[in-house]
DNA sequence: TTTATATTATTGTATAGACAATTAGTCATA
DNA sequence: TATGACTAATTGTCTATACAATAATATAAA
């Protein structure tokens, strides 16, 4: 049966939950006729004032229609959502790294379709996401577009599943969490950083030091890559030259480390940088100790950050198109493709300047 | 009486009605309790039932809230009119400049009230300006931060049009505009400026070039700026060192200047660069050229944008605090403040780095 | 064929009454 | 000083019933 009369869920709203499962679970298509108060009546052994009740209900929450003498009917779902959506677009700083474009490229992607987007800065705080994630449901927005904060992944899973309660589809961004049921726009870190790594071999250079944070998948991921190209060419790995660290992007912690390889006994010949502005504190840093980039040490860096007073090799990230694409895929999610979950990969590639010297 | 049996008005809806203008009136006032519904029965000789669908559909719009036990009550009319408000942050891009400072000072000063912020960027363009401005009515920002885009007044006057029109108002931050009855937050680019060039006059340089763009309010005032300091320090300006131009940002035609300015025959020893962007330009092309800066030419900028690898003598503009001046001046003009045309002038300092040298 | 009229299924409005749940406040108890 | 039990006011849920309004459809009349 329908109603559970010994229940302390009101029946009218046992009704009403019953319905809106029928109509989600399309038992009830759009455009249907939905039984009779008085079939209702009969079928659930309730009054009509009560059936009214988880009707009228329905009815303000814009699932239902009723025209007089036709019945009630399931409204089409395009009608329920506003066909300009708002998207949220949560990520660490504005300010920070590849932010501005990555947001410029959902803005633009945006734009075309008339949707629009709400910033949210999260400082890579679990706190702040979940504060950003309360005002974003509030605002009620179609969907998410999320770059994981540096947090453990139970903590970004608490954030997910907060969306996911109230049925508002997230996809995740460049970082990635380990879940298998989540939507992903992303670089490939591990081939971005093989190639790179094999392009310092290629060059000579055997000792080379890398230094990034393991907080994040996407470093984590370049890690990878560089021991896979240190295998796979036959050399033997140094751990001493893998200066990782695990909290989020600081300035002096990579001073700190830039100092380290900087010391003669370690004998680095280049460095890989996990992304460009690490490399850049090591720019500064050598010119603070009158180093050289790239006669003394070479070094490469990972993302390719608009900068125009150095001249550093790196691994071009398509972020602007990762922007782009994580628009579209949210988009087609609020329009209701349940197909499977995507994975979409898009394709770095190196831009050779002139921070690496061949030896 | 308040109903009237004969009228072929629902008697719900005629006591809907009667609610709703005691609400409007002032009768009932937002905390209030209005009559019990046992009361509303005895008063109108209506059955309960019926009493209790004009009250819900009463809460269902916002004006009232029903507490169990307390009786119902009229809702303060801040509740009803959302809270927590979204605010439109229209900026050239986002990507670009000081832009994501900005924002940043925005959504910070906007999250503490649990407000948010939707990104558009204009890109300078009239007619970008012109669709995102639409973009926001539609979605009605109850407020909007406008960085006025680089093109004719009128031009902007018109998107500003647009938004009074639709009762939203509206901030200026930067840029300004002439029309009198405008709310702006902006940094005093005159004084900042003639700092900047007292700071060159007094370090011994006497031909000193200003490159800039005319299009830009900020950057007049920063013209105006440094004319003054020549005047006052009784030094003849030299047209031929003032090279501008009158359209957006562009980093070709900047280039062209510089080559310009480092040509021997101008005899220029310092360069005040309209802002950071542009002293990158001139710092790249240096070291294409082998020109050392300040070796052989001083540079100055303007903005403080966060340079890593450059030392750049520049002039700090509050940014992040503008913004958050910009997010607390639109709430309040939001809530309905109706004092005067707010103009909020931040103040700027020098930042003396190693771009300068005295001569 | 067109037009008016009746029929009928369905939602809309309304009544009267009952008991449940919640909770501020009071008063008694540990 | 807490804690718990009781009281009373008010909204919340529910039943049973009646008639009104609407509009699709069938039927009868012009």
């Amino acid at each position: 049966m329908i109603i559970d009369r010994s229940s302390p869920i009101p029946n009218y709203f046992q009704l009403q939950n019953w319905l809106r499962e029928q109509i989600e679970q399309g038992v009830f298509k759009p455009g249907d006729r939905i039984p009779t108060e008085e079939e209702l009546s009969r079928v659930t052994g309730l009054a009509r004032a009560t059936i009214r009740q988880a009707i009228q209900n329905l009815v303000n929450m814009g699932l239902l229609i009723r025209k007089r003498r036709l019945g009630t009917f399931v409204l089409e779902k395009v009608a329920a959502t506003k066909s300009h959506t708002i998207i949220g677009l949560l990520l660490p700083d504005i300010r920070r790294g590849y932010a501005p474009v990555l947001a410029r490229g959902v803005q633009d992607e945006a734009a075309k379709n008339k949707h629009s987007l709400i910033l949210c800065d999260t400082d890579d705080l679990f706190v702040r996401a979940d504060f950003d994630a309360d005002r974003l449901i509030e605002n009620s927005v179609g969907g998410v577009i999320f770059v994981p904060t540096a947090v453990s992944d139970e903590q970004n899973q608490k954030i997910l599943d907060k969306f996911k309660r109230n049925n508002i589809p997230v996809v995740l961004v460049d970082r990635t969490l380990p879940a298998w049921d989540l939507d992903y726009v992303t670089a490939d870190n591990i081939k971005g950083a093989y190639e790179m790594t094999e392009y310092l071999i290629k060059r000579g250079h055997r000792r080379i030091a890398i230094t990034l944070s393991t907080l994040i998948s996407t470093e984590r991921d370049r890690l990878e890559g560089y021991k896979e190209a240190f295998r796979n060419n036959g050399l033997p790995i140094d751990k001493n030259l893998i200066l990782t660290h695990s909290g989020p992007f600081a300035e002096g912690r990579y001073i700190q480390i830039a100092e380290k390889i900087f010391k003669p006994d370690l004998n680095v010949s280049a460095v890989f940088a996990g992304h460009d502005r690490i490399a850049l504190v090591f720019y500064a840093l050598a010119k603070k100790l009158g180093i050289s980039i790239p006669d003394d040490i070479s070094i490469v860096g990972y993302d390719d950050l608009n900068f125009t007073t150095v001249s550093l090799t790196t691994m071009h990230q398509p972020i602007y198109e990762m922007g782009q694409e994580s628009l579209k895929l949210i988009m087609s999610r609020i329009k209701g493709d349940l197909s499977e979950p995507q994975r979409i990969v898009l394709e770095s590639y190196l831009v050779e300047r002139s921070s690496v010297q061949s030896i």
